[in-house]
DNA sequence: ATGAAAGCGCTAACAA
DNA sequence: TTGTTAGCGCTTTCAT
């Protein structure tokens, strides 16, 4: 089928025209005549010409490649959002290099020199912690969800988020509503910027509802995983129990789900409990769980798009948005 | 922080030896003394010099990166060999440009052209669909999972499978054993080779345990959606009932247990269900699923060692593997 | 042990 | 409208 490949020169000889010419109406830059055009896109389909993109990319010193660096492409929030900005990407012509940094600073360190080694046009963090700035200097970069600790200087970033605030806001309000007044939140580690945020909302709505400051017990969980989850919830309910728990992740919820229903706590009647990204965990979990939904598709979009926009020099849409969020509920706070 | 990337001649030009000697002691071939490698890789480092990979690949007609083609990255089972893919060939210092194809047969041969034009050194499929092999001529391949329709005849490619005639005699074996006699069969398509040899394998165990050949019945899904499985199990419920189903993924399974339940058919008391690849689903859904388990650590790792084998001109130590699976045992079939 | 120089395939001045 | 040419950063003969 394919031998090699042909090359511009090759096509060159083939069509009788120079280098130049081909490159031209490959690249639909310059002038040419309506005939040479015809002609060279003939010998371009018949010889099935792909252009070397090593070449071209050695010349205008930017490929049409972007780096995605994502912590854990096994959880399914990540990918939904990965997903989405590759093929939004891709329908742009641009490939994108995924990287999986498993929330290690040395690998994410090595992928980045990697990324920038491919000379890569741009980068986006999916869920990023805060770690190789350093290596990015004046790169495009657009940051999905978590905030960065140091914003590059170059201006040349964006923030793409939900608005995590009103996420908590929103499980806090649904757990009032249904009754609780002991509450618990279990988050997912103390430094990262959106959950967080999402304890901040809930606990200001704890406060706005008329709870006392100290009402809202926290608990720190080191790792986003259904192990982490039961263990946490386990100790929690040893420790004095509570009515409501808000959990910052699914995984973190199901786990607490399981752990309390083997220690007899019946949900939703004696506990209920809310989680947050709605993933297919929430929807067919043991427990229904009412989750927060946040738009992958639209937070997806919006971030290749701010990127592309980055990389092309245009001014992006927005530097900082917060889409919006919705509560689904389920079986987990009474239906 | 990080400037303009130096280029191998200003690192000759700072040393004071010439390109050639840099990119020997970059690249450690050929000789050099002890003295000018230290003083080179002494600049290389302070400088933070960077290979430019686009100049190399051109140079050299390769580039340490490969192409990874799978369907839905969002499939936790297919997401998991993937990362276990991309971490392995990562410590060998290749990167991956991950390729979702949506089981679209010119979404696949969109991003197989894009590769090629890349000058990947080889493509690895994850249960690729056998669509775009024309393009692939002689690029070193690697088919995880699935087997291709038509092998590309190039000798280069390589088959790395788990055994999918023993996952489904392992199904069949747990469902007679806990009593089943009525048998369903629910698989996805009937042109992938994983599934067809499920059923195979299937339905060979329950001849040898002594049904009647027309005993299992069979049904074919046309998505691995868990709204799938509800639809087509709703339907197999309604058309007469069975005391036994396999689906040969877990989405499916999950559907099923759903709408089953749904209907008042007690699991495991008068429907046993397995299901396969054990996800999370498996493990936390509603009803814990009895599933078939691969290993995708070992899958991936050794398709990633396969696939450096072809590139680098080794012999592959396999053309054709089949890992072994086994049965997790969970409440779906009675605990 | 080291250097000079060619050239990978392509784009972008500059010329014609 | 088209052609000529230089050169991107690197590896690799071929000299020395």
């Amino acid at each position: 089928m394919k031998g090699e490949p042909v090359s511009i020169r090759e096509i060159s000889e083939i069509t009788g025209v120079s280098v130049a010419t081909v490159s031209r109406v490959i690249n639909n830059t310059g002038r040419f005549s309506k005939e040479t055009e015809a002609r060279v896109k003939k010998a371009l389909r018949d010889y099935h010409y792909m252009p070397n993109l090593a070449a071209r990319g050695l010349r205008t010193k930017r490929i049409a490649t972007v780096g995605v660096v994502v912590p854990d492409i096994t959880n399914e929030y990540f990918a939904r959002i990965t997903l989405q900005v590759q093929e939004r990407l891709f329908a742009q012509q641009y490939s994108t290099i995924i990287c999986n940094t498993d929330e290690k600073a040395d690998v994410e360190r090595r992928h980045l020199d990697m990324l920038l080694a491919q000379q890569v046009s741009g980068v986006m963090y999916v869920a990023g912690m805060p770690h190789a700035f350093d290596r990015l200097g004046r790169l495009p970069a657009v940051f999905i969800d978590r905030e960065p600790q140091a914003q590059p200087q170059s201006g040349k970033s964006c923030l793409i988020g939900s608005d995590d605030r009103l996420g908590g806001a929103l499980a806090a309000r649904e757990l009032l509503e249904k009754g609780c007044r002991r509450l618990c939140v279990m988050k997912y580690r103390d430094d990262v910027s959106t959950h967080n945020a999402r304890e901040a909302g809930f606990r200001q709505a704890a406060r706005e509802a008329g709870l006392a400051e100290d009402a809202v017990r926290v608990e720190i969980a080191a790792e986003a995983s259904v192990a982490a989850g039961a263990a946490h919830a386990a100790g929690l309910w040893e420790a004095g129990g509570f009515d409501g728990l808000f959990c910052t992740t699914d995984a973190l919820a199901v786990g607490a789900a399981g752990a309390l229903l083997e220690r007899g706590a019946a949900i939703p009647q004696a506990v209920k409990l809310v989680g947050y990204d709605d993933t297919s965990l929430a929807r067919y979990g043991a427990v229904p769980l009412t989750s927060v939904h946040q738009s992958t598709e639209e937070l997806g979009r919006l971030a290749a798009d701010t990127l592309l926009q980055i990389i092309e020099g245009r001014e992006p849409e927005a530097r900082r948005v917060q889409l919006p969020v919705h509560l689904v509920v389920r079986a987990s706070t009474g239906g």
